[in-house]
DNA sequence: CACCGTACGCGTACACTGTACGCGTACGGC
DNA sequence: GCCGTACGCGTACAGTGTACGCGTACGGTG
């Protein structure tokens, strides 16, 4: 058997560096970033723990190619005429990935070195900009403030101990609203009694700042 | 000595939470989140690890405490009459600060419950906003949005490698592009190279966006 | 056939982590 | 004198990432 049918036997049966990365994907979502250790992982892989360092070679690079699974999840950019449809699907897409994998936020401040679906990501979100008529410069203004919304809210609804509307009320009336003396927080304790009576649910947020950023940016097409 | 004096004592000496927390920052800031641990820690304290645990439930409790320092260092919402420029120190002063503790923005997204100068935080912005004219919900909208692109912009910036313009344009030059097969990413390489050209530094970046998401929420005052 | 290089799997070991437990000491109050 | 309480810390344990090196299986070459 020539090494290249070996692959390929590799990729049917036995380990691979995608196949580690999956399943470190998968058990990050079960357990949490915190959750994840080589050993485990090798466990649920059912090989020993220094087996992984034949695909991988180190943890962090493992971090890595995690991340880059991750942004293989985002839809593909929509091959629109108008820009703002667009990059409203971009942007929402890649908000529910954040969401399905919430510790990938936490991982993204540190891995410095974008993998390959992260840079087609940006090449495939960049063309969009030019030919909707934005500038290089523009383009790379959008592009950033775009990522910052979309990351800052995902790193935001991480940071949140609940899930659903119905939680939100609950833990504001038993966990936030004791701790808020009305005299010293009198607007949160506003906010929070408004918000829970209107069943405010923070899952509406993101379309809203979108959109209100999309409208923001038309303007500045077609300007230097 | 009563249990009170001796408070004062440990204030002006000893240890204390405060102190351990302040240390833990410094520590932190020069060796990254990573370089932190208990017996680390203790070491620069001239104290055993064990020793930390008197006053710090657990390592989480003590980035919880970190978290709070950080929110302590910016700069009170000033108490200006124009709401705009109110927002733009504080989104500012947070910027800066968490430029200067890189760690923390990776920190933000694990610890769920707000400390004291979190919350007080809060509370003044949203006071801000409210005495503007926005309503509950829309002052709702504005703080997540704003808060959301101030974190998004740390989180991005936090996972730059490099720290000037010209170190920018060098790795641009050395790293980046070479990775990019120009007929696979023509725009990133128009990007890359058009950038570079025009000395583009990312720390502009943060008033850009800022001032056009000011912008965008100007007219929500007064609206549902 | 014998031989060897190479790929793969992994057992062991090391330095390091957070922290549970418990002991020793110092001191204020009774 | 005695005790409770606060404080400091040494030891120990389970768990981490990973360097090192051994065993084994197998394709290619003599």
């Amino acid at each position: 058997m020539s090494a290249k049918e070996q692959r390929e036997v590799a990729s049917e049966a036995g380990l691979s560096r995608q196949r580690v990365a999956v399943a470190a994907v998968r058990l990050a979502d079960r357990e949490g970033v915190d959750g994840l250790s080589m050993r485990r992982l090798a466990g649920e892989l059912g090989a020993g723990a220094m087996t992984l360092y034949r695909y991988v070679a180190s943890k962090e690079e493992l971090l890595d190619a995690m991340i880059d699974i991750v942004f293989e999840e985002i839809e593909p950019v929509p091959d629109e005429a108008d820009w703002q449809s667009a990059m409203r699907r971009e942007a929402l897409s890649t908000q529910q990935v954040l969401a399905r994998h919430r510790w990938a936020i936490s991982l993204m401040e540190s891995r410095t070195t974008p993998g390959p679906a992260n840079l087609r990501h940006r090449e495939a979100v960049t063309a969009c900009l030019r030919r909707a008529g934005f500038s290089v410069l523009m383009a790379t203004h959008a592009n950033w403030l775009l990522n910052s919304y979309v990351y800052g809210h995902a790193l935001q609804e991480a940071g949140l101990p609940f899930d659903t509307a119905d939680e939100l009320a609950e833990m504001t009336e038993d966990v936030y609203l004791p701790q808020l003396p009305p005299d010293e927080f009198p607007y949160l304790n506003e906010s929070a009694k408004a918000l829970v009576a209107a069943g405010y649910d923070p899952a509406q947020e993101f379309e809203f700042g979108l959109d209100l950023l999309l409208a923001a940016l038309e303007p500045l097409r077609d300007s230097a």
